[in-house]
DNA sequence: ACTCGCGGGACATCCCGTTTAT
DNA sequence: ATAAACGGGATGTCCCGCGAGT
């Protein structure tokens, strides 16, 4: 399971099999039915809510550690930027990847990414708001927040540097101060 | 050509074979491998470029058919969200999909991606200069602009409504004005 | 146990999965190799001997219930007709579809077959020689009437009508009045 | 093709796979959906209309080579028994396996099933015909022959000798005579 | 420039038999 | 005697890339 996450979060759904899961997690192969009788896609799923919520957890973790918001908003960028560097520009957002080329597929697949987002925009908007933006305007801008790292990872993936993450790093401590 | 870049769009890499590609086309299967002799890799780098390269004239246009620097970038949002919309929230970005899932693991995809990318970010910097940005943090802010686009059309495909692109088109345009 | 013979007359033996048993029957999964060690080839044969000792009680009911030997394969003929007819040209025979598929694979499936056909048989020689042939005459008559009669259930199935059975119904009726 | 029509003859559809037909005729893999886009059914439905139409020749051919009836029919039935023999009683009916297991679950199997047997009557019944028999008494007398070849072939396999094949023989030869 | 067919290697699914716990 | 989980093999399907034969 969570294997499955590591695979989908750098290779997405479709290019993602089943045997590649098996042999990367040493679970046996049967009783991948036994748990998920829904096949690949319950276990694409699970893999998501299960990454999702892990990631809710750090967000909410990196935006209460300082009380300046700009600071914490830069800590967040930063943590995703080392990881997407250590692992050679591999692992981005966990659920974009599988968002973008499963949701016009698979309504529970597209369910559970709404739910991750949904999530990870509620610590944002949470800490705006403690921050002294009103509710309107914290919802606003924690869905710019959000938007734009997704689309700092993936500027960053596809260049292979950090320069298009570091750049929204700026701009956003910079909006935010 | 045109059928891979829409069914890349919609479905990404892996997702989309190409016996659907010649299928939807009308295109001889045969001859696939005589214009293309680089197979399904090369077909998919020529639906890239052509897409990025149409989009980057589409871009340029809608910035420069206003003034106003905030009615541009308003305008550029209303109008992916036009076409988002009107598909069903089927075509996002045509790049970012096959960028997601494909950037491990081909290098000739990436540097189409990154091309992409870079046209765009290039038309936008151009227009943010113009309205006054000076060099360094008309990159910065081209860049802010560009990822939370990208981002909101993730976002918006997953929830399959508009309004993350409302907030962030908002939130962009009263931060250029 | 009852429900692996519906099952296997409908279907055969390849194509009756362990799972289709247990889900359709009720019965504990876990408990089927304790009562049959011997897997589905041990269920299998104990299907087929209870439905084949059913059957055999059965004809000799229906052979014993006219002092006329006609009327007596007749209302045979019509018995099985009516059940053939009631099922939608499901069940055909019981032995007969596992005996093709599986009589050159399993040893033990062929003897069950051959016990019942055997049991049967024996059931219309008694009748025969009841009714006046001679022993040797009687054995290659009731052969005769069997086999029709299990060849009739065949071409009834194909063509999903009863007008071969009543053919034959015909005919021994007929040859044995 | 004409492998699979031997495999299917001795193990019934379910219990002949796919790879053991390609593996047994040598023929490549990717080439089968190639030819048979219906997959497994639509090569089942190819075998059978394959052999059907052969064995009508066989029948036509040994039912006119003698003006006496019942040598004719003696010869038929000397012909199929000959052939279960030399094949260690493996190769009966090429059809009847097949029909009875997939006549529930596939219309064209059961289409071809039918198919073959009407040519068979047709041929029964043409020969009846020239040998006296009015009609509607043909038909009926023909659908009891082929039945009852049909029934002993099963019996004969079950019990792995020529026993009910040799009763049957017996009886049909009496009867037309 | 295009068709037909080859070729073999995945794919997701599901099966049957078993062990491990109660 | 029941249940949950293991284990690995086999299923039918389909894919992508490439040749001969026009």
């Amino acid at each position: 399971v969570h294997t499955t996450a590591r695979l989908l979060r750098r290779q997405g759904y479709a290019a993602t099999g089943l045997n590649e899961i098996v042999a990367a997690s040493g679970a046996p192969r049967g009783s991948l039915y036994f748990h998920f009788p829904g096949g690949k896609e319950q276990l694409a799923v699970a893999a998501m809510r299960g990454a999702g919520a892990q990631l809710a957890v750090g967000i909410e973790q990196v935006l209460s550690s300082s009380d300046d918001l700009g600071e914490a908003l830069g800590r967040l960028v930063d943590g995703l930027a080392a990881g997407l560097e250590a692992s050679g520009f591999a692992d981005g957002c966990p659920i974009a990847t599988v968002a973008l080329e499963a949701a016009g597929t698979s309504e529970p697949i597209r369910d559970a990414a709404r739910d991750a987002f949904d999530a990870w925009l509620g610590a944002l908007g949470t800490r705006l708001r403690s921050a002294g933006f009103d509710g309107a305007e914290a919802v606003r801008r924690a869905t710019l927040v959000l938007a734009a790292i997704e689309g700092a990872l993936i500027l960053s993936r596809a260049r292979r540097d950090l320069v298009p993450l570091a750049a929204v790093r700026e701009e956003l401590v910079g909006l935010c101060a």
